[in-house]
RNA sequence: GCCGGCGUAGCUCAGAGGUAGAGCGAGGCACUCGUAAUGCCUAGGUCGUGGGUUCAAGUCCCACCGCCGGCUCCA
């Protein structure tokens, strides 16, 4: 027997009945399946638990989920109606629809197959066909899927670990699958078919690769329509298309792939991204260092690199039969540094920052912008301090870091613990220490925080913080680590009060990561409509009239310019309007717009990028309006 | 790296065996104009690179490079 449980009333029933069944004891209508312990289970399914149940009703978040995975069915009815020898692979839900991996012998899909895909799926969706679970030993599955000529489905049952698996089948359809599904195909949502992509079999390169089609469904047209938007959206924001329009940066085929140019005015805001950066290092006592591009290959004999790490390596150089790498990592010349002299424990904790330029080998099909490149300069720092200071180390490295995230506009930041792994280097006493400090310095600050069990590296535990941005995208830019690898590996001492030779522990921390990605993700974020303190151009002077008021125009330029402020000068032979225009294109923050009016005033008309025209205001105005913009 | 798509003017894109196009941008001229486009004129191309098929190749075939969407990897 179980004995199930719906707003505090139990019932006991034989193991095994149907949800459908239970649902109809309980007097609960129109759910499409219940949830059990986390278990999604639809209609048709036994229960074999006893528990709290909560039932899936129709339009909810868990029924999207039944939903989702019935229409990567009813994809994969389409396909074999349509094309004949389809072999199924996966057909999974995913965060807003579902996919379905298929091999197609002689066909090669095409988006525009797509829309023909999509239409037979409605005619499935239509006929409202039953969707009907069985069960069935795996042994007869086997036979039943050896029959369909279903080989990626045999192979999947033999995988699994149960004998007892179950089918759906609809129309004669008939697919291994531990649901949930829908009672029928008619109570599909809206749904649509976005893209195609290849997918290797079990995810390994070695196995074939099969046709991936990609579909996102929704229960209602408008949630399906405000997805799509959320696409447009996401493409309007593409900082590779802002990048090129701003002239913020450049990756050149003749340079090489997924090697950054950065132009003249990207170059101005990675330089105030950067100088902000070392400002606010050297206020926290880091020590800024500059070290070399590359590295004889017994430093990085030493710390593991060559044989841990050489598959993301560029290949190495020969000089004078020395060998020589780029380097991937800046953390060996910082050790070099901490190891060129006797270190005490007076000098600790002892924190190295870098702007450090790496290099590192990735396969040419995941390049993407400056979200995924060959050269990046990491934010880098490493912090060396005693057990006893972790604590307080980690508590000001976290808060540094949430600081700095919060100037550059990012507010809504989720934070993840990564605790030890199963095969982990270290001593338990380490890995004590360290997850400890971790764990104390994110609640004495009243963060929340998510447990990764077991995601730690496996040299040490670690906290990464996900920043959400204007859409409510989640990056992992930040990351602080411990590494217990490094000072073994290069044998890193201090003198300890008593006067012995001690192992210190090292910190790994980064806060952009990459100041290329960041930059990225800055750009989408405002989607090119930087602050004030951060756009390259952060006024353009307008003058009505170049012939009368160009000269006036020069002078507030050069009142500006010289205060520092990053100002230029519209002297097109255009009319305002289009003048206006194409400052709201460049996406400058302002625009000072000088005429007679203004010039006889010693005054000037503002108008701001986001907020249209502010009035006619004084420069002591203007001055006031843009250093409060300007983090101190 | 693998699968698929794509690569034509600075940018966005049309042309699909038979004289390389448009819009925006750029340069010039006129207009003297007040908060998202004034008009006219002009220049701009070994159609990603190399090879092949053909009387003829942006167009068809092969290889390479790069980009895009995925897969994979992420010490």
């Amino acid at each position: 027997m179980v004995s199930l449980c719906f707003e505090g009333q139990w019932k006991e029933f034989e193991e095994g009945t149907k949800v459908g069944e239970i649902l109809q004891a309980f007097g609960i209508e129109d759910a499409l399946g219940v949830e059990i312990d986390n278990e999604l289970l639809d209609l048709q399914t036994g229960v074999f638990k006893s528990g709290e149940i909560k039932p899936i009703k129709r339009g909810s978040q868990g029924a999207l989920e039944i939903m989702r995975h019935s229409l990567s069915h009813i994809l994969a009815q389409a396909l074999k109606e349509l094309y004949g020898n389809v072999k199924l692979g996966i057909g999974p839900t995913t965060e807003d629809g579902f996919y379905y991996d298929v091999e197609i012998e002689n066909k090669q899909l095409s988006v525009d197959d797509l829309r023909v895909i999509e239409e037979k799926m409605k005619q499935i969706v239509q006929k409202d066909y039953k969707i009907e679970r069985s069960e069935l030993d795996k042994d007869s599955a086997i036979k039943l899927f050896q029959e369909l000529g279903e080989s990626y489905k045999v192979e999947l049952i033999e995988r699994l670990g149960e004998n007892i698996v179950s089918v759906y089948k609809q129309d004669g359809f008939i697919d291994l699958c531990k649901g949930p599904h829908l009672p029928s195909t008619g109570f599909a949502g809206a749904f649509k078919l976005t893209h195609l992509a290849g997918a290797y079999w079990l995810g390994d390169s070695k196995r074939p690769m099969l046709q991936r089609i990609y579909g996102i469904a929704f229960w209602s047209e408008e949630d399906l329509k405000s997805r799509l938007d959320f696409y447009e959206e996401v493409k309007r924001r593409d900082h590779r298309t802002i990048g090129k329009d701003m002239e913020l940066f450049l990756i050149d085929e003749d340079v090489g792939a997924g090697l950054v140019i950065w132009l003249p005015r990207g170059a101005i805001l990675r330089g105030i991204i950067e100088d902000f950066w070392k400002k606010e290092h050297r206020a926290r006592n880091y020590q800024l260092v500059y070290t070399p591009h590359v590295g004889n290959s017994r430093l990085w004999q030493i710390s593991g690199h060559i044989e841990h790490y050489s598959q993301s390596m560029f290949a190495s150089m020969q000089i004078e039969s020395e060998e020589y790498y780029v380097k991937p990592m800046n953390c060996p010349f910082h050790v070099a540094i901490y190891k060129s002299k006797v270190r005490s424990y007076k000098e600790l904790p002892l924190k190295l920052a870098e702007l450090g330029t790496v290099y590192r080998y990735e396969m040419s099909g995941t390049l993407h912008g400056l979200f995924r490149v060959r050269g990046f300069t990491q934010d880098d720092a490493h912090i060396i301090c005693t057990p006893e200071q972790a604590n307080d180390v980690i508590k000001e490295t976290l808060s540094f870091t949430i600081e700095m995230l919060n100037v550059f506009g990012f507010k809504d930041i989720e934070l993840f613990l990564s605790t030890r792994p199963e095969d982990s280097i270290g001593s338990d006493e380490h890995w004590e220490v360290a997850q400890n400090a971790l764990k104390g310095a994110l609640e004495s600050l009243g963060l929340d925080y998510k447990i990764d069990e077991g995601g730690g590296a496996f040299y040490g535990p670690k906290i990464d913080l996900k920043i959400k941005d204007a859409i409510g995208r989640l990056w992992q830019c930040s990351t602080i680590q411990f590494d217990f690898n490094l000072p073994e590996r290069f044998d890193m001492e201090y003198i300890s009060h008593e006067n012995v030779r001690k192992r210190p522990l090292m910190i790994h921390r980064a806060i952009f990561g990459s100041i290329e990605r960041f930059t990225g993700i800055l750009l989408e974020h405002y989607a090119g409509a930087l602050p004030l303190w951060l756009s390259p151009i952060q006024a353009r002077v307008l003058p009505v009239i170049n012939k009368r008021d160009l000269d006036y125009a020069k002078y507030i330029q050069e009142i500006l310019s010289k205060e520092g402020f990053r100002v230029d000068i519209d002297e097109r032979p255009e009319r305002l309007p289009a003048k206006v225009r194409q400052a709201q294109i460049e996406k400058i923050p302002y625009m000072i717009i000088v005429g007679e009016k203004e010039a006889q005033s010693n005054k000037v008309s503002l108008r701001s990028r986001s907020e249209g025209e502010i009035g006619i205001i004084s420069i002591e105005e203007l001055r006031e309006i843009f250093n409060r913009q300007i983090p101190k």
